[in-house]
DNA sequence: TGACGTCAAGATCCG
DNA sequence: CGGATCTTGACGTCA
């Protein structure tokens, strides 16, 4: 909060995200994950006079170990404004704060050391009644921007104002790279009649070669929600569709979607050139739980899936994990792998906790506690007993 | 004035 | 106290 934004708070924050952002990287290098969003908030009030902490000199070396390790792992990252950073506004003092945003995010990025390939994502703005006035007040406090801004910026198509033919007039007229959203341009589309694949070739052409490669927005609607939000995982099937029909696969897709990181691997997995079924058997190893406790049925139609070594039935195994994922819970399932997971703590827990996990137990069977409880205790035991295998588990995020 | 997006942290209430 | 549930925030546009 603002009125806690004293310098001290604000290093200690700094430092912390600045640690947790590090292992995030571990964990993409791991897992190959090669494009990786940076929030906005990694630096809190980055762009706001009130945070006077010089953090870029204060965290130099932080930032350039950071900075190496994207560089050495190959792994591109970018940035994004969210919607309240408005450079066309009518307002000059919002137009201010949109320049100080940009040049905050810039700063970020350059104090990493990585190269103008790494971007900083922004939408267009307000429409304000008038769009061609509009889009020539962006095209004119455009001109403000400061270089280190410009070279990384790219501009978005969003899902309610500016659509991506409004976004090529402007990156064309600019010279800067467009990026395209598939799902924005789904529920704003400017012409009905040209696919996705129409669009990412228009926008491969705003794309130069120090931007590196051309890059794209990919979401799926979740059909739950209201229009444009994003779903909770991405439905490989709808993907691969997608992807198959790619012409040209040599661009970067950034997902944007509900569970992050479990998507990232699944798309992965599903589109590599060379695979071997270690790949499924280690995610199979994470779902495990998760899916042991949402549906038995699956659970053992992907023991079975996994059994011959030579295959490499990627689709059909995320299939089975999204078929049982989306099932409801059952006390009966959840009891179950409950069970299973205490099995790694009954003979080493203490006295006290197996009492308190077994009274936990009950009253879940009573219906008194939520299996969330259950979870999170089973949670605190994984860590104190450092279960390594558990604490990869996605049974606790479901 | 609230919805929009975002979601962890904080506040509050309950037993 | 643990746990459940509600509220909040740095920001701007639009209906």
């Amino acid at each position: 909060m603002i009125k806690n934004a004293n310098e001290e708070n604000l290093y200690d924050i700094i430092a912390h995200n600045l640690c947790v952002i590090d292992n995030t990287i571990d964990y993409n290098i791991k897992n190959n994950i090669k494009l990786f969003r940076i929030s906005s908030d990694l630096i809190p009030f980055g762009s706001n006079p009130i945070n006077t902490l010089p953090w870029i000199e204060l965290f130099k070396s932080e930032f350039l170990d950071i900075g190496k390790k994207i560089l050495t792992s190959g792994m591109r990252v970018s940035m994004h404004p969210g919607q309240y950073t408005v450079l066309n506004s009518f307002d000059e003092g919002v137009v201010k704060r949109a320049i100080d945003d940009l040049n905050y995010h810039a700063l970020l990025l350059d104090s990493f050391g990585i190269g103008s390939d790494h971007k900083i994502v922004l939408h267009i703005g307000g429409v304000y009644n008038d769009k061609k006035a509009a889009v020539k007040r962006f095209i004119s406090n455009y001109q403000y921007l400061e270089q280190s801004v410009k070279k990384r910026l790219v501009l978005e198509n969003d899902d309610k104002s500016y659509n991506i033919c409004d976004l090529l007039e402007i990156g064309t007229n600019l010279n800067q790279p467009v990026i395209f959203d598939n799902l924005h341009n789904k529920i704003n589309s400017c012409d009905k009649e040209k696919n996705d694949y129409y669009w990412i070739n228009e926008c491969r052409k705003t794309w130069r070669e120090k931007d590196g490669q051309q890059k794209i927005h990919y979401s799926q609607q979740d059909c739950e929600k209201s229009r444009g939000a994003h779903s909770n995982t991405i439905r490989i099937n709808e993907f691969m569709e997608f992807y198959n029909n790619l012409e040209m696969k040599d661009m970067d897709i950034m997902l944007e979607v509900k569970d992050k990181n479990l998507s990232a691997i699944k798309c992965i997995n599903s589109t590599l050139k060379k695979n071997d079924i270690k790949l499924l058997e280690l995610e199979w190893s994470k779902y495990k739980y998760a899916i042991l406790e949402k549906s038995h049925i699956d659970y053992i139609g992907i023991r079975k899936l996994l059994q011959n070594k030579n295959d490499y039935p990627v689709i059909q195994f995320y299939n089975f994990i999204e078929n049982a994922l989306e099932k409801q819970n059952d006390m009966g399932g959840s009891i179950n792998a409950a069970l299973h997971v205490w099995g790694y703590f009954k003979d080493i827990a203490t006295i006290k906790e197996k009492d308190n996990f077994f009274n936990k137990f009950d009253a879940y069977k009573q219906e008194k506690i939520s299996i969330k409880i259950i979870k999170s205790f089973l949670w605190k035991l994984a860590i104190k007993y450092e279960q390594i295998y558990l604490l990869e588990s996605y049974y606790f995020l479901f």
